[in-house]
DNA sequence: AACAAATTAGACTTACTGTACAAAAGGAGC
DNA sequence: GCTCCTTTTGTACAGTAAGTCTAATTTGTT
């Protein structure tokens, strides 16, 4: 990188991390980077830039100290879990960045602020991940809803801990706000109270084609699940046969089709629903929220 | 009121919350209100004054507002704790308050920041007490933690909600959130987990007396208890009469003592703890808190 | 040495907060 | 209607900061 860049760089995550974003001035950067206000203007377009282009990096730093916590090691561990999630916020602390980053998220500068935005999504969305790795794929319709609240505890338990003991570790809060949540997931999937459905997920973060991608897995298992299912019911060899037509043509229609047919899959899900070996079953309601969240974002797509 | 006070009043909170605080120059508001410069900054010192009179009385408003909600009701009914945290966020809805509280928090504006601070405290507060009132007395050493982490969940819960469906009611949030915090309860009283003991709330709303006030009631009443406990307890007499005079001796010298001399408290703590009537009960550790939260408050009083 | 690119210093525009003060308007009592 | 006092106005001014522009200087390369 140009030396220039990173002087300017460097001085200004120093002063943003010590002085916050609004208070430091253009030229109090210049003055500590001894660049001209000219070269300045020549890397950077405006402050807000210079924002998103240190703390781009600094969130890159953050994310992979918290991801090489990960290797080796069992992703359904709820240990390896806690420290990634102590080893993030030890970063904030160690760098200050709590005020900083509340400051960013406020601005009224709208870059600034569509930047902070999009990286809340992300560790939102890093959460939801995690707890699906934790907890199981079968909790997914509940986790976003997890993912947020757990966010949120979080946020609001260390910024008031802080005020109580400033200079703790943070693994404290972390163990204390993940033991909540565990008991949250056994909760939720008990009484099976939703809030925000996970697809919100790829809609806020704009982008449907991974989301069809996640959800293609999923349902594959699913859908040869219910193939299962069918040819070891005690039903006639025909209805047997439709059921597996049915099936291959919400299939087909659903991933690889360009534009699928709602209408035609409902309907055929509904025949599907219709059989007696099907209603109630749990596996039933949960593929046909699939095909719904699939067709839904596959229609959006276009 | 002074009309022209008004018009500045009137015309601010209508600016403020079109455009954000920051985006809302003084001159729009003199332009808006057809008022002259000289006469704003004979009313108020700054734009941070104004906006902290414009919000003050609205916070009153939504705090008043959901005051009545109250009125005629049992304290203790979940029904009116989910209509108090409907109603309060719906009049954050209605009047558009999100985005320019959080505008405000962040500010770098000292005086701006330390008014914010403290509305958010008296909102933990808020719900600290409620909480007392719903879940009973036992439960206070786990209330302010669950009253961060309610806090937390519904702010998250209820910003996420909003950009998934923008124009709905706040009701299923709160009643979402409210479900939650129930199993919570339970849980950390069965845990035994605290994160920050509730002195802090006294300690971080800077009013150390209050505190003192409200422990004391508490006090007494397991005071009392413990002596119930004591008289029937199958011990000798005379150790009856010695646990007795402890517990007299702790009395006085932790409520009425100008300084209490904490080193003897503690002493005749043990003492009285070391009898096998104590130990293991949940009662002596209850005492022995609320003992060490009383001489940590008072001697921060002195 | 010659040339191009990077860099500098500083003047300049625009937009805002907050100060200062003289002039004008308003209102209460006589 | 007149006086006195307060409120209000209009405007000029100082200070700060973001961002533009340009002529001059430095640096690196061939």
């Amino acid at each position: 990188m140009n030396p220039k860049k990173k002087q300017l760089l460097d001085a200004a995550y120093q002063l943003f991390v010590e002085k916050g974003y609004q208070s430091t001035s253009i030229q109090d950067i210049l003055d500590q980077s001894v660049v001209s206000k000219g070269t300045f203007y020549n890397y950077f377009s405006s402050k807000n830039e210079l924002f998103i282009d240190v703390f781009n990096t600094v969130f890159e730093k953050m994310r992979n100290a918290r991801k090489e916590i990960l290797v080796g090691r069992d992703v359904s561990d709820y240990e390896t879990f806690i420290q990634q999630g102590n080893c993030y916020l030890e970063l904030m602390q160690k760098y200050k960045l709590y005020t900083l980053f509340e400051e960013a998220i406020a601005s009224n500068e709208k870059e600034l602020k569509a930047f902070m935005e999009n990286n809340r999504l992300l560790e939102i969305e890093w959460t939801y991940h995690r707890l699906r790795d934790l907890f199981g794929e079968a909790k997914t319709p509940y986790l976003l809803d997890l993912a947020v609240i757990y966010t949120g505890m979080l946020q609001y338990a260390m910024y008031f801990f802080r005020q109580s003991e400033p200079n703790t570790q943070p693994e404290r809060v972390v163990r204390y706000v993940f033991n909540r949540l565990t008991h949250l997931v056994e909760d939720v999937s008990r009484t099976e109270e939703q809030l925000i459905p996970p697809r919100f997920l790829s809609v806020w973060l704009d982008r449907p084609q991974d989301e069809v991608v996640i959800r293609k897995e999923l349902f594959e298992k699913t859908n040869a699940h219910m193939k299962r299912l069918i040819t070891l019911s005690p039903i006639s060899e025909e209805s047997k046969e439709a059921h597996d037509e049915v099936l291959d043509f919400i299939y087909e229609e659903l991933l690889e089709r360009k534009k699928p047919k709602i209408h035609l899959l409902r309907r055929a899900l509904e025949t599907l629903a219709e059989d007696p070996i099907f209603t109630g079953q749990e596996i039933m309601t949960q593929y046909q929220g699939m095909v719904d969240e699939i067709a839904h974002i596959r229609t959006r797509v276009q």
